[in-house]
DNA sequence: AAATAAGTTTAAGCATACCTAAATTTCTTT
DNA sequence: AAAGAAATTTAGGTATGCTTAAACTTATTT
């Protein structure tokens, strides 16, 4: 098994294009936790592998085929999530660092076999669209971060960013998970802090907090 | 994911010190399909490691720490063996190629849990026996090698050499497999081969298939 | 005891994937 | 438009895990 590193750029360029456009170097040091000049080589060797179109001091863009590996990568690593969550058993806020390092080792006739086993699911337990084997994406219900709601309203969780497990277990202590209904009673000025009702018990969130659950405003 | 290398190593010399005694540089070489050179760069890094106790010509011994690392990338190798199989319904030529790449992804928190999933299992989809989580290892019922039953003899199917799948294929497809009777009903001279029935109908094996299939003598 | 064969190590080199520090380019202010 | 700040690349270097070819050690023959 060779491109571990490789994949794990892909990956994310192809995460970050999809919901924001071209990613800086920058952010891809800071989220594969390495440095720029890292960056630099690799993005060198992307482009000589046909996965990015890249000029130095410019942008950087997947290729159809770059663009292709990619979405791979994020389905193999989704599928990995729903098995280990729904066949293995592991809550959620501990498959998103194990497939992180699975995702890069079964073959994609295993992580097929997974998908058909688990009847093709649709999203990660996280709420993270899976993309299918001809690379189709399921469509999200619209959300917005719960930090856009006003008091009153009341949201329906779609999806919670899963890259820090000690969120996701806080998550999970206080009953945020996929579909529950959270009423948002209060905003503080100060902190920006929000006051929510859960399964009909109150909870003070952060907003960094806030900013990292989606939700589906309910009308 | 930085020992996958170390990790290969490691388990061959476990794996042949545990049938054979010490291992020579030269087979480790041939069984990882590297240099010898490769062999001896690496195994200076596992002595300075403190996995295993070499002087320069002469031979490798595992320490006691080696031995536990060994053993539990074994064990590793063989849980994800029977879980590809009961679990994902993997055939058993599939489960070793596929469990030597996860061996090395996959958290020993896993791992346990999917030990748990399958009951403790004792004995891999090939017959080779699991350590446990403490490092005991299950005890094989006695079993001799197919070539040396004598014809009109029978045998029970312990188990099998799992490191090729077409062999595993060609095993299944005759009915091989493992607590399935197997009689001996001539032995060839001018090519060693043997004449055996399986399921009541007779088939030819090659002195060399022969030998990969390891049987518990019926009285 | 030499000679030969077999096994192993050393030497030199390559690719990957990182690093820090210095140089360069681009963006943002003034 | 020039200066300063921010982003990015280059230069030089490290560790891992390989390679081939040459040198060396150990085992086996004669
Ligand atoms: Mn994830
Ligand atoms: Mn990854
Ligand atoms: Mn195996
Ligand atoms: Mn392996």
């Amino acid at each position: 098994m060779k491109n571990i590193s490789k994949e794990d750029y892909l990956s994310e360029i192809y995460k970050h294009e999809d919901s924001n456009g071209q990613i800086k170097a920058n952010l891809i040091a800071e989220k594969l936790q390495v440095s720029n000049a890292a960056v630099t080589d690799m993005l060198k060797k992307l482009k000589s592998d046909g996965h990015i179109k890249y000029e130095p001091y410019r942008g950087v863009e997947l290729t159809d085929q770059g663009r292709d590996y990619a979405r791979n990568m994020v389905r193999r690593h989704r599928i990995w999530e729903v098995f280990l969550h729904q066949i293995v058993g592991l809550p959620w806020e501990k498959v998103h660092d194990e497939a992180h390092n699975l995702e890069h080792s079964g073959s994609d006739e295993l992580v097929n076999k997974m998908e058909e086993m688990l009847n093709f699911p649709e999203f990660d337990p996280h709420g993270d669209p899976i993309p299918s084997k001809k690379g189709i994406i399921p469509k999200q219900k619209k959300n917005v971060a719960l930090t856009n709601l006003l008091p009153n309203q009341k949201g329906i969780v779609i999806r919670v960013n899963d890259f820090d497990s000690k969120f996701l277990s806080y998550m999970s202590k206080i009953g945020v998970k996929l579909n529950k209904e959270i009423k948002v009673c209060e905003i503080f000025n100060f902190d920006s802090s929000v006051l929510v009702e859960i399964d009909r018990k109150q909870v003070n969130l952060s907003h960094t907090i806030a900013e990292n659950i989606f939700v589906e405003i309910k009308k």
